[in-house]
DNA sequence: TAAATAGTGTCTTTTAGACACTATCGC
DNA sequence: GCGATAGTGTCTAAAAGACACTATTTA
């Protein structure tokens, strides 16, 4: 085993190499539903199956970088929020050829979800359930505008269920769900975002004291205009120190 | 663009692909600090550094099982709580050729902690210090037993670091803590383990509390042997409902 | 003034920290 | 009984939920 240890580390070329992707998790926040951003497939395999856009990592390409790339090329969006999700490798997920995939998580504003289907017009907004907790056969449901269950590619049902997840996770203890809306907001519209993630009712007068009191949240003065009632107050979000 | 498109999805094997390995961060809590164990470097590149074991993904084989093969190959461990933890793949982090790795996080009881040290010499264990939270040179540092500081090898420190972090933000929350406890445990190996990873003390009867209250703890009725005081009652896991 | 939503005051409930106290073992 | 650690009772402080109330805008 020494040699065999010695080879591998001297040589990795010797080792046949997967091909290696990174696939985009586009999420955002539509009429209060968690939604996430698909291509139907039009080539064999699982050609007519929705699926998430993604693309091949360069050989001298970061990770990121390739991330952001295909966020670019394929939803014209220039900067967003980023992170890293998990990787998917099991051999047979793709039936072409072994392909390790770096599943991102990038979180959109409404205004920018909205400018993305504009720009790419073969993007479609899927508005997402998880399944039960125990075994089903589907992780989560993906429903187009109409209600219609959209089926998926590969297995990326497991990576929209564990993007999902993982916002869910992060929601309630981390500054995450500002991603998720424009650059100025109301507290009803931070609430809002924060219950369509969650997938549950939050009490109005404690959710203000956390967020008022742990003090990300910089009064701009300013109001809404437009509303048939009581303008809100806008705030903008505001780094901790 | 069209056409690219096609081509990449139609021949993935057109495109340069990078090697891809695991490495694993071999996790316990040793005389109160958390620790890793770690491998001393032979060949080039960082000859005499310490890196994490790791070994690459057979191209038909799932990065959990190239991961559980490398844990028994490496430390001679059959079982163990392991997580994939992140994906390592800047362009430059191995001289040699492009490796993307995934890192994952194995947590080890003491007594499979000390087992791993004996049943593979070559392992070594670092007790872990995280560096403070702005840019410093090396995000963590790993003190041998005689605290020496151990120059890590590639971005092994990154990942040192992203382990510890991620072992602490779900700590509190999560039931990893028993991933580095033995079967039977008292409530005050438990609270010692969660103060280790925080890194500050818990004050006891709250930590009780909350243990107790959340049904984790199967009391077994037996009770500690070869204290020279009186003796704590020993817990069990149980998984929730 | 009516409709509608923004925003607040306050009571209760829950949870965590502080700290002192009692309990039980080996010696 | 002494030393040492296990384990608990109880007060206080902080945070979250419930609910009703006031405030401000358009129409």
């Amino acid at each position: 085993m020494a040699e065999v240890e010695f080879l591998q580390s001297y040589d990795p070329a010797a080792y046949e190499r997967p091909s290696v992707t990174v696939d985009l998790v586009l999420m955002g926040v539509r009429d209060g539903n968690p939604t996430a951003l698909l291509l139907q497939r039009q080539q064999h395999p699982h050609a007519g199956r929705w699926a998430l856009p993604g693309g091949f990592v360069g050989i001298d390409e970061d990770l990121d970088d390739a991330a952001t790339r295909v966020l670019r090329a394929k939803a014209g969006i220039a900067s967003a929020h980023l992170e890293q999700l998990y990787t998917f490798g099991a051999p047979n997920r793709d039936p072409r050829t072994r392909i390790i995939t770096v599943a991102y998580l990038v979180l959109l504003p409404e205004p920018a979800l909205a400018a993305a289907l504009k720009a790419a017009p073969a993007l479609f907004p899927a508005s997402l359930m998880l399944a039960g907790s125990s075994e089903e056969e589907s992780p989560i449901t993906a429903l187009s505008p109409d209600s219609e269950p959209l089926p998926l590619a590969f297995d990326h049902g497991n990576i929209l269920a564990l993007a999902l997840q993982r916002l869910r996770g992060k929601i309630d203890y981390s500054e995450v769900g500002f991603a998720l809306l424009p650059e100025l907001f109301t507290l009803r519209q931070l609430q809002d975002v924060h219950e369509a993630i969650r997938g549950t009712t939050l009490n109005k007068p404690a959710f203000r004291r956390r967020m008022l009191d742990r003090g990300w949240l910089a009064p701009t003065g300013a109001r809404e205009t437009d509303t048939s009632h009581r303008p809100a107050e806008l705030f903008r979000y505001r780094k901790p120190l």
